[in-house]
DNA sequence: TGTACATCAGTGAACGCGCGTTCACTGATGTAC
DNA sequence: TGTACATCAGTGAACGCGCGTTCACTGATGTAC
């Protein structure tokens, strides 16, 4: 059977893709070490080679979300230096990650995921903390270049900016798809715009 | 050790409210039979006397907290007749919810609770939608009664409103508390009646 | 370049825990006469 | 008002499933000489 032997980097690689994959198609409850070794071609106990626990395989695929997400944000602040321009882009692909990883919501609101560890907790705080930090960058930017009114706090608009995607991001995924998130977000984006430029 | 033998309804109304209970102040991990039982001061095989199955404890569960949230609308609908104090007074009445209430964001937002009944996930959809019918409502009142602008689709806002509280709501959820979804909502609240009402 | 040995990724069987659920039972409560 | 019986809410023991994890093992790969 064990056609290949695979050192241990590449494994975790696999095995952290496999339970994102995972989590993304089937959710948290598919979620397990028998489903994960099996993507891999390995028998449930081989995944011990690898990591010590299913924690930790967790722990993984969360800092894989992460770094993907605030990815997002270095990229498109390369792709243009307006930063309206920066937010609406953001937005657009921030719904495609969404639309591309039932996984986030998955694990960012799921409470199967925290409990018996306040450290991921925390962690996952931090990641969205520091997503929220890089938006609120591009806010005082903005501000700075007067394309955004200055009496607004740069760290509430970040908030309100999740506040246009989230509850669309929700309704989509319980409506197995059906709500139309696209067509929210540019409505919000609309509003929200005005809101930013408008005295 | 069976000092009082109650009748059904009692019973369900019990286990239903002990587990929201466990969901608000422990998450889902430790809602279990055994646990429900416990709180209800019965052995665990007393509660199939009174549910067929966990599952149908957890639909009890999601019927309670839904009627709690439409019961917010109907009450605050009598309080004002000013669409915009009603939006005001609704969001801060959700926002009270959620501090209240651990056990929303768990419900709607875990997998745990969709997989394996389709139709129960169909239900939260329901219950949700016609709660942003109802705040859609008041917006178009508010259109009619020319306090909010009209080319603004009710619907698109209602999901707006929700925008205000989500994403503030789950930083408050996983920073144990720490962020402060008060001022937030506030802030929240000015940008957004500003849209509303300005042209 | 070939041999000897250590290392390490793989396997399969088995354990143990938690938990939902079943079942035969008991004893209290409500009802018919 | 009292008795006989059906009903029904309670109990405790046991079952069974899923699943994470352990452990003794095997055989391939890498390294030292």
């Amino acid at each position: 059977m064990s056609l290949d032997k695979l050192n241990t980097e590449i494994r975790q690689e696999q095995i952290a893709q496999a339970a994102l994959s995972l989590l993304n198609n089937h959710g948290i409850k598919k979620l397990s070490i028998i489903n994960v070794a099996r993507r891999v071609g390995l028998v449930p106990s081989g995944i011990y080679r690898h990591f010590p626990s299913k924690e930790q395989i967790i722990d993984a695929v969360v800092d894989l979300i992460f770094s993907r997400l605030v990815n997002n944000v270095t990229e498109i602040c390369k792709e243009t230096q307006d930063p309206l321009d920066q937010l609406r882009k953001l937005l657009v692909r921030h719904v495609e990650m969404i639309r591309e990883n039932h996984a986030i919501p998955r694990i960012i609101f799921s409470e199967e995921v925290y409990d018996g560890s306040p450290q991921r907790k925390a962690r996952i705080y931090e990641g969205v903390a520091m997503y929220l930090k890089k938006i609120a960058e591009i806010i005082k930017e903005g501000q700075l270049k007067k394309y955004i009114r200055k009496d607004l706090d740069a760290d509430s608009v970040s908030v309100m900016f999740l506040g246009m995607i989230q509850p669309a991001a929700i309704l989509w995924h319980i409506s197995d798809e059906q709500f139309d998130i696209n067509k929210h977000a540019e409505k919000a984006w609309i509003l929200f715009k005005e809101s930013l430029v408008k005295i």
